[in-house]
DNA sequence: TGCACATAAATTGTATACAATATCTCGTTG
DNA sequence: CAACGAGATATTGTATACAATTTATGTGCA
């Protein structure tokens, strides 16, 4: 658990920095569900696993605590973020608004090869789940959304969307509550199915009831927000 | 230029870190548009005017870059960044979006103590704009946004809101090519009136249309995205 | 003069040392 | 035995020193 990353994403520069590779190690770490909501995150620890600095790490811990992954707490330091029932009900809510809007500039832009990109990813998606890796399945079934908002080519969009999936990371972790997985991959299907038509009005319909679907798949009920820190609490 | 601020806002937390003070710093002198796109913030010089540490400066720099007001360019250094054409466009389209639905929330959320905060809040703004003090006018106008958004208590919305118009005022430093400002006072007047009333529809309406009406008070047309590294090129 | 290159100065990147704070340990006390 | 508190330990906050890189300066040559 926790190792750095290969494919560390560089920065929008292309000058990937030390601290890059912290954060893409943390993020593929809490994406494939490899570490849970609440864990801490020693700085030493963390620089050890990485071969760097407290500096560095510092650096990435407040770089992911920007974008709402881990939470820092003064003088006692960085957790892994346990977002709270509403703030899950929330981010569902913004993607419902955000993401339809994108899958429908998305289909108008649509290339045939942002297509096969795609497609090629629905099968990569198709065969982690059918090897049993739920946690990279799970990556990648928010690859494919991503993915959509870099064809819509709407940066400010896609920057939000980046926060927003890697949130529902978090938040499916904690609060996901259904068996099935396959309503996914048939709503990703339906999705290339539009965008394969071009048709910008059907992808927009169907991604509004995929996140919709989505949103229902959550757990929500419970005062939850306490139980993380119980958890933590009970941990030692 | 660049006095601390006496009023930092402190972290979500409650609790102000050193570095919080030095981004509410710079973040007022941008809104103020005290100080220009393109500029760069030397560690050492930013450090001695806040009495800070390079320690502390590198943090608020890392974390205004993060919300896309400063621009880090590795071994360089960070400059108070310039948005290109293209992306002065998405924001405000983006906040056509996200804004309107808001308005909307807060419209139904609306309570009277709120109202009164939000009137008292243009009474403030109107008596900027008399004394002719413009950029307090414009940071003011930008904080009547933010309140809804508050008001709204849509969390997540109200983080990209905030977001949004923190860029916006970049943006309007750059591309504004309107000579009245009325047009701005009318509109939140009539915001206002929407909220008094609790009419949801209306507020959301009239917000719309608002944003886009500063939106095409911008001048987008030509490739302004070289202008800025010039103007800093011809600077020392 | 204008250009190319080497050297010097300034600035950022990183690691480490020390200070401040929180957490843990363990003996005392009611 | 539980609750409390003092001291020890561990962890984070900050400043500073050094390394790496960029930028400025100046010298020689065509």
């Amino acid at each position: 658990m926790l190792r750095p990353s290969q494919d560390a994403q560089p920065a929008s520069n292309g000058q990937a920095s030390r601290s890059d590779m912290v954060v893409a190690g943390l993020q593929r770490a809490i994406f494939e569900h490899k570490i849970a909501p609440g864990t801490k995150l020693s700085e030493d620890e963390v620089g050890e696993i990485f071969g760097v600095s407290r500096t560095i790490v510092r650096s990435a811990l407040q770089a992911l605590a920007h974008s709402q992954l881990v939470t820092i707490e003064k003088n006692r330091g960085a957790f892994i973020a346990s977002p709270s029932p509403r703030e899950a009900h929330e981010v569902f809510e913004a993607r419902g608004v955000i993401e339809p809007r994108v899958a429908n500039m998305a289909a108008k832009r649509m290339t045939d090869e942002a297509l096969e990109t795609l497609r090629l990813h629905t099968e990569e998606e198709h065969a982690a789940m059918h090897a049993g890796d739920k946690g990279k399945a799970l990556s990648l079934s928010g690859g494919f959304h991503l993915k959509i908002a870099d064809i819509a080519g709407h940066d400010v969009f896609t920057g939000f969307i980046h926060s927003l999936i890697s949130r529902s990371s978090l938040i499916i972790a904690l609060y996901w509550h259904r068996a099935d997985t396959t309503c996914e991959s048939h709503s990703h299907h339906a999705l290339m199915n539009a965008f394969e038509r071009r048709d910008a009005a059907a992808a927009e319909e169907i991604m509004r009831s995929h996140i919709v679907d989505l949103h229902s798949g959550l757990n929500l009920s419970g005062s939850n927000n306490a139980p993380l820190s119980l958890a933590d609490a009970l941990r030692p």
